[in-house]
DNA sequence: CATGAATGAGCCTTCATTCAT
DNA sequence: TATGAATGAAGGCTCATTCAT
């Protein structure tokens, strides 16, 4: 994820390792004051308050209301990329995969309230920071996609590319279902359970495709 | 679906059916705005605009801006409930519940915009009417639940409580990212082909529990 | 002054004798304040109040501030435009040029606080209203241009079209000094003075051109 | 003009010849914002880093924005005094009343940017700032009348007081004219035919009076 | 002397809601 | 019932000014 395809949120600070700090804690207030009442309901007044600082210091480091909603989508998938790139270790087997499954689980399940914000407040996003965020999605998938192939040419299983495809898109979104269906799961399942179902279920479908 | 259950929108007007026809035109009116700029940036001008009256007059058929989103999500619930209703034979055959994944997924494919709606503006509703549509949701899954148990005891196939309630979740979950990620899918997919892919991939998977 | 090249402002209001009602209030309001702390200074909340009525009323009757401004001015024009065109018969001579002066510098003096604005102020117009703005400066301009060009016609002077073209700007110029040099003028002149002074001034360095 | 006359602007730094040159360096940079936006829009942040420091050195030479204007004020009138006062050699010639007007218009000529600031913003000014800048205004009023006395005196024109000090204002903002409309006059006019028009219009005005 | 991050009062504008007609 | 003008709380954002380094 090269400095280049990120979008740039503007400042008025120079000073970057202030910058960086600030921006934490904007993001960290912010995924709480989300979480609580949404993207519109919270206040940039809010956000700066939870932050620790005033509004006026809030502006020097966004330029917008947007902006903010862009630091923690970012922010996300910044996290999830790390953690997910780490494990695929090009084997192609099936056990490459559970393992790549569950980090992934793993993460949103450490991560429930910021995924939800994610994706309920995306389409909030203004369009060039919306389309960062589909291609982040994308990359995503194509993270599994990469690692359902390699499954596939060392002979584990057999899919044809749109199978793959749909495969891959299929898990990223089982997965975030744990974040956006808590009311559905979480009192009934520990996320452990969860994952050893959902991979389960999920290996067995495409075995026998 | 017992009138009991439902929440009441309280209007000024007595005309049954007036209300009944000026709600029609509120939700229609409601979709096509909530689609394009979503339920905190439509406003309720717009709104009444859209559906033809004056912003008094909308006000004489809800009392708050919540109550649109309210009959919006309910107006699905109520279309999706019906729906599904219709197929669930209770024969216990696989055949049958393949009939209601594909009614399902066809419905949702007539329904994108209201599911994307209700996908992420949800959150916005006041708590009663949220759990009002979480309880709604809870028995979609339970129709898919009782058509899974109707299978387990036929002996077509076996999983445990836990396991249909996972299962049935996951074909609700499924058949809603036909809506959410219409970027990811719509242009790689028709309807048919999701519908055959997911329907055996879910199938596998349940099969080999 | 067809309605085609007047600039609307736009409002949320039907009732048009309304809409002229509040405009005439807000003209009127502003002319105060502004006059009292120029355009920057006074706030629209001020605005509102000042006129009579809340801030949200208002904005149904004008979308930013810069159209309250740009009200002031049209109907400045409007009213000097109206003014001058009257006198205008025709005849070509040094009495009807005389009367013309008299009647354009009578009008600046009974709208002096409204002048004042149009010349501090005009450069906060946004660029639309600035160019309908000199347009219609111009246009004041020609008044006196085409009285002089009857006197030329008619013989009574002697000036070439650029002549005349800068004696008519520097009449303009000279009445709305009486306006914006009222603390240099005022004290030592009464505006009959001011305006036989300033006549017999520019008669005789035209009639010698 | 003596320093007693001059209002002072509180500095925090002591080093005089500093003070001078960061004075020199605002008043270069404010013109050129207020001449582009205006004074209200261009930011204290702007003016500073036009002028090439940082916003806490701009305040150590300033106490509040409006002192930015008052420099650029006092710098333009200082520049004017000086111009004027060199040409007036009281020998009460008509030439050298033609020869003190070509020298202020071509001085406002080639200073247009700062005359038509002074010109829109002077009202924006503090009370006692504003006064100050009136009485110079005043005394520039004044060079001309002395001229013209002067005139009176060696019998080359005859006028009362008050008809001196009509046609010392009107000349003033006569060239005032050639700043504040130059959108009337720089396409049509060479400053040196508005200068040789403008004059024998003024001449022949006050010849024949 | 110079810097620039921090502050918060205050501005313009929006929009859900009401109510007299 | 229907209308739409009126309301004002509240939101996003700016910017002159300060002060610790």
């Amino acid at each position: 994820m090269s400095k280049k395809e990120q979008l740039v949120v503007q400042t008025s600070v120079k000073d970057e390792s202030l910058i960086e700090l600030r921006r934490q804690q904007i993001i960290e207030a912010s995924v709480k004051l989300f979480k609580e009442k949404g993207f519109y309901r919270a206040t940039t007044r809010e956000i700066a308050k939870a932050a620790g600082f005033s509004i006026g210091t809030l502006y020097e480091y966004i330029r917008t209301k947007e902006d903010v909603l862009y630091l923690v989508c970012d922010h996300i998938y910044t996290k999830v990329m790390v953690r997910i790139s780490e494990i695929s270790s090009q084997s192609g087997t099936i056990e490459e995969l559970k393992e790549a499954i569950k980090q992934y689980f793993l993460l949103i399940d450490s991560m429930v309230d910021e995924f939800t914000i994610m994706y309920q407040e995306t389409k909030s996003l203004p369009k060039e920071a919306m389309q960062y965020v589909l291609r982040k999605e994308l990359e995503m998938v194509s993270l599994f996609e990469k690692i359902l192939h390699n499954c596939v040419k060392s002979g584990e299983i057999t899919l044809s590319d749109k199978e793959i495809y749909l495969a891959a898109n299929h898990l990223v979104v089982q997965g975030q279902s744990w974040a956006f269906r808590k009311w559905a799961f979480h009192k009934d399942f520990a996320i452990e359970d969860f994952i050893e179902l959902q991979t389960k279920m999920f290996l067995s479908g495409i075995l026998r495709l």
